[in-house]
DNA sequence: AACTATTTATAAGA
DNA sequence: TTCTTATAAATAGTT
């Protein structure tokens, strides 16, 4: 179609091949945007000249990416499947091993028993009792620790106040705050929990459930909240 | 270019479209076929028609994966990072999650209790104590519920014996299966293990923590075993 | 799927 | 590059 008829094969003067190849690009793409509409369809159309200039049509339906999809659907392959499949798989396990997780915390707060055996639940008692002796000794420990300090302090401060005079006052006010309870009385949950400030979840949970009390600083560390540990 | 002008515009009559959509096709197909020769260019031609019917031309010379690495590299872009960069950041939430998970486990298992304050120490404590209970209540209904299956067995085996009068030594034997015992002891940690078939891992770490202990079926549910309970 | 009148694309030249 | 134009090629409507 032209002033004479061309032989298809590559045109070897440089300027001339591309000029064609500026002309036909041109025709080529108009020929895509007019199937694109008349027949309502999807094309892409990526090319690279000889001197690897890049052009490209798409239909305006849709993109390139989607295209791309497709066509790997259409042919069943995935060129980036080795990765995918590997994150996909990598997110499978974590969501397995997380489930697990929260199932065994439910365990331990003494929900979801029925379908342990007596075994089970015999292991899991002596667990418990073990682990609560340990959270114990570990309360008395700190109880310890606390009061010899506090010991010190009230020395600290009698010295001081043998030489300044007025610092019992601050003293006896310290002593009143919760904070700084030498008792060792377990104290009511709610009282507790006004206490709770970097608490986990799991004592937000428990006071939640028992006294449908609300604090807002214990909802923190979002993501395995009391609605979380109660999935399947 | 046919027997009259036509607008370029969606054809409604579906066969008509279709048959538009084939001539046309080959047609496309033929210039970027042309191109690819007349200009030493590389051309990726994708199309679904309206029923999503796949065509594809590509240049002799390259592959489709090729155009699209092209493709990116010349839009200095990356189609899939989206995607992919999602993933990444639910593998992070996932194994956040997870870590918070491991360490609730861990405080009730008794470690990791040094960065508590007194305050949540007496939370966890008075929470374990209402799980144990739990769990003490529900073991001692299972214990209930299969003594009273075993009384009735007993009776019905007694019946039995009186008519057919060689069933005793079956029952006898079944009695000194640990798997029905009646008993109420704790018992010890080494029997209990030998009985724990379907225990979660939570029992199996603890068995091999305090006893050193092996035993083939407590090595269930890969993925959170000792070892990753010890993780940060 | 073939035909063909007509439109459209484009090769060569400016 | 763009315009021009003669001619080749594509194709709409028809069979």
């Amino acid at each position: 179609m032209g002033r004479g008829k061309i032989e298809i094969k590559k045109i070897e003067n440089p300027t001339n091949r591309q000029v064609t190849y500026s002309k036909r690009r041109n025709g080529i793409f108009k020929k895509a945007q007019e199937l694109t509409v008349l027949c309502d369809a999807k094309v892409s159309l990526i090319m690279f000249s000889n001197t690897n200039k890049f052009h490209e049509y798409i239909s305006p339906s849709t993109t390139t990416k989607k295209i791309y999809d497709q066509y790997q659907k259409a042919l069943g392959i995935d060129l980036w499947s080795a990765q995918y499949e590997k994150m996909q798989e990598q997110l499978r396990k974590l969501k397995d091993i997380n489930h697990k997780l929260k199932k065994e915390i439910r365990q331990r707060i003494g929900e979801d028993l029925n379908e342990l055996s007596i075994d089970h639940l015999r292991v899991l008692e002596q667990n418990m009792t073990e682990a609560l002796n340990g959270v114990r000794g570990r309360k008395y420990h700190v109880i310890k620790t606390q009061t010899e300090t506090y010991k010190k302090k009230v020395r600290s401060l009698e010295e001081r106040e043998e030489r300044h005079g007025n610092l019992w006052m601050e003293y006896e006010a310290k002593m009143e705050d919760p904070r700084y309870g030498l008792v060792d009385s377990e104290g009511d949950y709610e009282s507790a929990a006004a206490l709770v400030n970097g608490a986990s979840n799991l004592y937000a949970f428990r006071l939640h459930q028992g006294h449908h009390h609300h604090h807002p600083n214990l909802h923190l560390a979002g993501g395995f909240g009391p609605h979380d540990l109660r999935l399947p």
